[in-house]
DNA sequence: TCGAAACTGAACCAATCGGTTTAAACTGAG
DNA sequence: CTCAGTTTAAACCGATTGGTTCAGTTTCGA
């Protein structure tokens, strides 16, 4: 019906259901972890036939690792969250602060990360590329504005990497853990804003300029 | 043989080769989870039959939560450092990174970590027990040293258990993320006091006393 | 409207799972 | 030695696992 030429779809590879089964197997994995998970849950969870799963992946080791990438590189673009290169660091690093704490509390990335976790010596790719989405490419995030603010003067930083890795670290304190280990699942605004509080203030105590 | 009676031994429940199973339990758990784990694996790992597994245990679950109890209270008393109270933070902040950090590195503490994540859900108790007799159980303890080294004016410190957190994730900067996602395994020293110095200055700077 | 490709549901397979049973062998105190 | 309690190996159970097969239905571009 359309006039204009339909654009080839970004690799469609066979069926057009590929979407809908990497969402079931994501629902499953990220629930039960690999071992726990059975295909027929996935296939069920997917509104799909068991056949029709194992036409586009031809075993189950196969289609944890497609699922496990594509949520990884989900997380990625998660990450790649807007700073604001100019703004002082005071503001930069509290706003950072506060997108990256409500990143790692929330539910998916805790169960994205228990799964990598869990199997990462059963997928030794695992832990890298949830690695690599995550904490690596966030503190390159962060490192890069800090090199611009020491650019402008307005911090003290010789080891940017351990800077940035400092910096998320002091973010997590306590909530992470509570969170990751099922103790606490929801958190008041006051409990992340004096770990937000704590951070900014210990971090600018060693590396900012006093002005 | 033995003149002197016989200490009633604590607790042998049943027979003599209690220990033996766990042993096996911890092995084939550690390395497999749960769902990972077999019943035959775990006889075959502790040199003992199914029969005599199921005579201690009636059930694998029991058997799994047997063994992180265990596996948690030694965690305890591995965390159970002393601390000299009486020395002055720079030293006993550095020593405590010093040990915090090999633990934290430990192949044992990796393994045990990563059982109680992925099975946290499953096993909603596991979690606050590892939760308690790791960092919970650092924190008191770090906290408790401040406390007494503010009341000698060493430091100015009005949330102690945000600093202890705070300490404690400065020392995991990076390492620990690399350490559990099975991109590394082995740290060299300077990697190490890399950190230690970092978080150690980085601590003093906003709660160090100038003098 | 036609036909190939995609999809379905259910039956089916061998293997493995957690757990039980049994009859025989071992252990150690009295 | 005796005897009760432990331990053993192996056979066994029903359920579930990952994976295959297939005859039939749906989908959709040409």
């Amino acid at each position: 019906m359309n006039i204009i030429a339909e654009q080839p779809r970004a690799k469609p590879r066979k069926g057009r259901k590929y979407d809908q089964v990497l969402d079931g197997a994501r629902e499953v994995f990220l629930l039960s972890g690999f071992e726990g998970a059975s295909v027929d849950d996935i296939a069920r969870a997917a509104g799909v036939s068991k056949a029709t799963l194992y036409s586009y992946f031809p075993d189950k080791r196969l289609m944890f690792t497609a699922m496990a990438e594509r949520e990884c590189s989900r997380q990625a673009s998660a990450a790649l969250q807007v700073i604001d290169m100019t703004a002082p660091p005071a503001l930069v690093l509290r706003q950072t602060a506060g997108r990256l704490i409500r990143i790692i509390l929330s539910d998916f990335s805790q169960r994205i990360f228990r799964v990598c976790v869990a199997e990462s010596d059963r997928f030794p790719e695992l832990g890298q590329a949830f690695y690599d989405s995550g904490p690596a490419l966030g503190r390159a995030r962060i490192a890069d504005y800090l090199r611009q603010a020491k650019a402008r003067g307005e911090v003290a930083i010789e080891d940017f990497e351990l800077a940035a890795d400092q910096f998320a670290e002091l973010c997590k304190a306590d909530l992470w853990a509570r969170a990751v280990f099922g103790i606490q699942n929801r958190f008041s605004d006051e409990e992340i804003d004096r770990v937000i509080e704590g951070a900014v203030t210990t971090f600018l105590a060693r590396y900012g300029m006093r002005d």
